[in-house]
DNA sequence: CTAAAACCTGACGCTGACGTCAGAGGCAAG
DNA sequence: CTTGCCTCTGACGTCAGCGTCAGGTTTTAG
């Protein structure tokens, strides 16, 4: 496959898998005049480094975990990055789950429109 | 209060205040010196602030939401903006829950380090 | 054969929530 | 009064994950 159809099908756009490259997170043969060309499983392995990224992990960190993915095998150092994200992506729920309880308290008092009872009513911001 | 000690009991920097105050999301009274005061409660705006920034909430989000939260009563515009924050919200949960279900994957994948079950195993980086 | 479409390598631009530095003024304690 | 900490404004710096443009080569469709 090339880059265009990897992108078209991962969703992402050239630019983005050209930099996960740069990052090391993804490589590419090459053919004799210089165009990447990907296995099928670069899609599958895109999408992950994107909900990798969207649970808040860097480059850095991600290409940390690599040789532990691919390999299936963890060293004690990867075991505890891995139990480190997941434990601050747990946290990360949660504090969005207090966000989202907080939109619902505001949407429920504004709709009511009356009974004061959260908090932050009588501080003003012009 | 003073800026340093509402900075510290809500746990930001000084200049993060001071940037609040650039985006209209937190005033001050100023003594004839020009130094800001707060009240009480600013604190705890501060920390509500704090919470909309982490649940992905843009600085001009917040602050167009601020007339409602303030008065306590929506405009439909207002209530299509938090019913909007509050599904992004959701969908950004969901997507965390699969990315922790994915670590845990790989954690236990590396932990048996055996049993060739999960994707993403062919596929090598340098 | 040719024109369009896709690809390549740089390299600069962008965004948002601050960090940081400079230079100057303000304020309670000894 | 002065020492040391706090505060002020203003302005540039940062960082990451790309977007975008330039200028050139390659592949593909007709």
């Amino acid at each position: 496959m090339r880059i265009g159809d990897v992108a078209e099908r991962a969703g992402v756009s050239v630019r983005a898998l050209r930099y996960y490259e740069e990052q090391g997170l993804l490589n590419a043969t090459r053919s004799t005049s210089g165009q990447r060309h990907y296995p099928d499983a670069a899609v599958e392995w895109v999408q992950l480094i994107q909900q990798l990224y969207a649970a808040g992990l860097s480059s850095a960190r991600i290409r940390d975990l690599l040789p532990c993915i691919q390999s299936g095998v963890s060293t004690p150092e990867s075991l505890t990055l891995l139990a480190g994200e997941r434990a601050r992506i747990d946290d990360q729920i949660k504090g969005l789950i207090e966000a989202r309880d907080r939109l619902d308290e505001i949407i429920a008092m504004t709709e009511r429109a009356s009974s004061p009872s959260s908090a932050c009513r009588t501080y003003r911001v012009p």
